[in-house]
DNA sequence: CTTTGTATTGGTACCGCTCCCATCACGGTC
DNA sequence: GACCGTGATGGGAGCGGTACCAATACAAAG
């Protein structure tokens, strides 16, 4: 039997071999290593080290270099909590986003961390789950750990959310997201017209009956981008249903909810705009479950262009939201804001581009005229 | 023209009439507030506040209960830098996964956040990008903010990675790896006896002319798994050419530019065993884009069982890795330890599943025979 | 009534670092 | 030779907490 001969056998083998049944290992040894300690081995003063450690210009140069052997040669780490403390600022930069495992976020995640990390900077990640409850107590540890600064998306507007931001005294970016009665820095994204493109293109293929699965109702993209749909159907003489617009939390399993919800009625929609890509796909693997064909049965949108829309079972018609540029940009405000620029609340805002592949194709029999 | 019209133009009046165009919102006026300050509105001292804050049971409960009104009134934010700074530890574990854009890591992150915040640690991500020197720099880091604990996945086997991690005064665990020489508690997969499981469900279907796509040469799942495909290979007496073995990056990229190799080769194998579904749906991408079929033209098989596996053009047979058990369960061991457990380290190995989907077929014309 | 224990609170060293304010040697200036 | 600017360094006071040790009060015990 191959199997149970294979199976855990040589791994157990590497790795028991690899010294892991000795004793837990020793605690180093190097027990607490201070600015004090190296500057005793340095012959020098603590004020002296900590010029050092902070690239002082006023320290001379054999000295600088004596003390830097003795760090590196004694493996001394600063301790950065001490810093903090007397700084009263730590190099710390938080990160909300709404679900990480969502690939538009963690593609800004990726993008923030480089930028930032490359400064110097430290990025702590949130997961909110599209929770404000969890936006605010990360907040507030933001404010306990005396972050340098935070970076916003996603999530809902919100009362306690603005007063909480308010308490905070370090600079706030938010990404695709705007808080009405809280200025600050924004890089965002042309939702409004995002939406106005997308609802075009399916219009234009001569769909008519719609129905458009948004994000959270509370968030300002989301609103943004029902404007836009609204306003493309008006602009077109389409009157839609007040129940077309529906609600949802923008995962994979709400859009394959929605679309056996969809199967389970008589009167379909022949066309479906979802909040996000990652929806999309849920719907089209609900018809595709069920023996149905996208586009033939469903013409389907999505929102952000996130790499797998490409990829996916029938690729995606989409709009194209450029988050490397976007997280990017806004690690970049980031560190604009703490090399002391003052300047009033800055908008970037980025441009929405259709993307058209597969999901979305002419009605096959028009139902009006 | 409905388009100019529409683009940027509500959000923006949206946006300026929210107050943006104010002066930077003032600094909070409540400026520092200490212990001291709540021990004097107290009327009380600093000891018996910071007894409060801790949760110490030598306190009043009358006393207490006043202390926590003024702290609640004044809105004061005990800074956890100082408290870190006195007890040596802060609340904080870091999190080293290779690429935070790979869902298989997105979700363990996910699953790791959620129960640390439970137990109110922070959690820091660390986005290596497969890079020991990123990961050096970030146990680095790790040591000046005295984090309480660190997590690790992914990366390569290195011996300056153990030097640094020897270094550590706080538990660390393995999440899916095993480094030679660190014995710590690790929380792993039957690497070995999934590439077995799959390499053994290819060959059944026929095929004998194989590729392998790995990760990373160097890191320890990539060697168990290489040892269960040849052994796999060894036990139905297949005798595979020596250049069969590749080793990529596990990026999506990696696998699409595999595939276009691949389709100029003349003699092409008729099954490729992928690394990771990132690498195998990026070679089945390759395929198709170039008018040939999976699993027809070629059989594909993944490693870990994302989410995308099942929605992608091709559903992909693979390999099912549990990732939120998986990450849950590193969590726990983490919280075990801070807990003050002393054990000797531990090891949880979570078991190898197949999951046949439709990325691998029987194989038309066997080459053999 | 003194002793002893217990519950509660206060006082005071630090924790490890930075910052401000001397101090000091040195060469140039008048 | 006294004065002074400058570069380099040292010393000490905190930053905002915690932790240890006393101190206090009051009740129970002897």
């Amino acid at each position: 039997m191959p199997k149970k001969l294979t199976k855990q056998e040589d791994s157990s083998k590497v790795f028991i071999g690899s010294g892991s049944n000795q004793l837990n290992r020793p605690p180093p040894i190097l027990k607490k290593l201070t600015i004090k300690d190296i500057a005793s081995k340095s012959g020098i003063s603590r004020s002296t080290v900590s010029r050092v450690l902070s690239d002082n210009p006023n320290v001379n140069a054999e000295t600088r270099a004596r003390v830097r052997s003795v760090i590196k040669a004694m493996n001394y780490i600063p301790n950065r909590l001490a810093q903090g403390l007397v700084t009263g600022k730590i190099n710390v930069v938080g990160l909300i986003v709404g679900d990480i495992r969502n690939p538009y976020f963690s593609e800004i995640t990726r993008a923030v961390e480089e930028v930032l990390n490359a400064s110097g900077y430290l990025v702590v990640l949130c997961d909110s789950a599209y929770n404000t409850e969890k936006e605010v107590d990360f907040l507030n540890v933001t404010r306990e750990l005396r972050f340098a600064s935070i970076i916003m998306t996603s999530a809902m507007d919100n009362e306690g959310l603005i007063s909480n931001l308010s308490k905070l005294s370090c600079p706030v970016v938010l990404l695709n997201r705007y808080l009405q009665g809280f200025p600050t820095d924004v890089v965002s994204f042309d939702n409004q017209y995002g939406a106005y493109l997308v609802a075009e293109h399916v219009i234009k293929l001569g769909h008519r009956h719609f129905k458009v699965l948004m994000g959270p109702a509370q968030s300002s993209s989301s609103i943004d981008r029902e404007r836009g749909y609204r306003k493309a159907f008006a602009d077109h003489g389409i009157t839609c249903a007040e129940d077309a617009f529906v609600y949802g939390d923008l995962r994979f399993e709400t859009g394959y909810q929605f679309g056996l919800d969809l199967l389970k009625q008589k009167n379909r929609p022949t066309a479906v705009l979802a909040g996000n890509d990652f929806m999309a796909i849920g719907i089209i693997k609900a018809y595709i479950d069920n023996g149905l064909k996208v586009p033939d049965d469903l013409s389907v949108t999505g929102f952000d262009d996130i790499q797998m829309a490409g990829m996916s079972a029938v690729p995606l018609t989409t709009i194209r939201q450029p988050q490397v540029e976007m997280g990017q940009q806004a690690a970049q405000v980031v560190l604009d804001r703490l090399h002391g620029n003052k300047s009033l609340p800055r908008r970037i805002i980025f441009d929405a581009e259709l993307v058209v592949r597969e999901s979305t194709r002419r009605i096959r029999i028009p139902r009006e005229h």
